[in-house]
DNA sequence: GATAAATTGACCCGTTCCGTCAACTTATGG
DNA sequence: CCATAAGTTGACGGAACGGGTCAATTTATC
């Protein structure tokens, strides 16, 4: 699923090799930028013109189903996988918030996906639905086990990770201890009444 | 300060009527859709060119300084003022998080002053800093009363108000039940959990 | 070196709104 | 009533931004 660029049946050799170079490109673009950074831009970065993205991905929608498993789908998938992994309900609440509140940060691109910019990319789509799948979830274990806010719905929930996704793409960024502290009020406010036990 | 429109020197008559319906008309528009509403859309609810707004007030900050008054700036103060009577660091830190978050789903207009939107205007960002300095006090009231969360700065307090500017701005907004469940999570998370004495 | 594949720069597009100006209209006072 | 200055306005150009397209050119391949 991940790193590609095996697929490229009877191209041209120079096709292949542009196609090769413009996925790189576009991988780090949309890693460092999120998944509007301007074509022309990843074409620069490929040594290669805005054009070329049409002919050989479709446009920016082509570009973004091309590469979005090595941009934002492994990284997605894993913490939702090692959340999943973590023994205890509250435990793997907190563990959760705090690794997409992460990504969030690191990654502008979740928040791209999160948000649902590009409707029409239908891997963008899918992973999205994941995400909100497992929010179900962990709310309804975290209810289950008594260790969530009362009333506190799925759908709060994901309201809490797109604010933030929101925040991240329109204010400015905080810096990263600032962040972490806001990530912990948050985690309080939903986290069922009794504080860590330490 | 509010309801003006007694100002006009040497006018003639019909610039005088048109000031005061541009004044009514802007204020209306700001209220509903917020201080970046086309200026187009306020010159046709006034019945004049948009030219007119130009001539008159200068464009759309002098626009905003003429009437900001009337948009915001009044409940704005009052719900800080309102907060300032509340007895007891926790209520009125309570009273003030509630009362600003239901004015900003509101009065859109007011998240535009805390982002500091149009910061050539400057009663706007006056207001804003209003805004800013009352945070502080209520912050270091709260800690004073050891009702706030441990470490939870100024900034973390006003930054809070700005996610939920942005996320009102550029989000879909919630259902007002929703909005308010909400409100009392991001409560939880700041006001001293459930005191517990530990 | 013929030919089809591929690339490309230049181009037009759409969006949205701001701000301006010459030409026109209207209020005013004598 | 009319001269004149004050006021209004529609039409215009502009900026910012990026998407998408195509005729002309270059390049790989046999």
């Amino acid at each position: 699923m991940a790193s590609s660029t095996g697929s490229s049946p009877g191209l041209r050799s120079d096709a292949r090799r542009n196609v090769e170079r413009i996925h790189i490109a576009a991988v780090e673009a949309f890693r460092e930028q999120g998944l509007a950074v301007p074509l022309e831009e990843i074409a620069a970065a490929a040594r290669v013109s805005k054009a070329t993205i049409f002919n050989r991905l479709g446009g920016r929608v082509g570009l973004i189903d091309a590469v979005i498993g090595d941009v934002v789908a492994g990284e997605l998938r894993g913490v939702i996988d090692d959340a999943r992994s973590v023994a205890g309900a509250r435990e793997r609440i907190c563990f959760y918030v705090r690794a997409i509140r992460d990504l969030q940060y690191r990654l502008p691109a979740v928040n791209d996906v999160l948000l649902q910019e590009f409707p029409d990319s239908e891997k963008l789509m899918a992973l999205c639905h994941a995400g909100g799948a497992f929010h179900e979830t962990l709310v309804a274990e975290g209810h289950a086990a008594g260790v969530l806010a009362q009333g506190l719905t799925p759908d709060d929930f994901h309201a809490l990770t797109l604010n933030n996704a929101l925040a991240l793409k329109y204010g400015g960024l905080p810096s990263k201890p600032d962040y972490d502290r806001r990530t912990a009020f948050v985690l309080g406010g939903i986290c069922g009444p009794v504080q860590r036990p330490s």
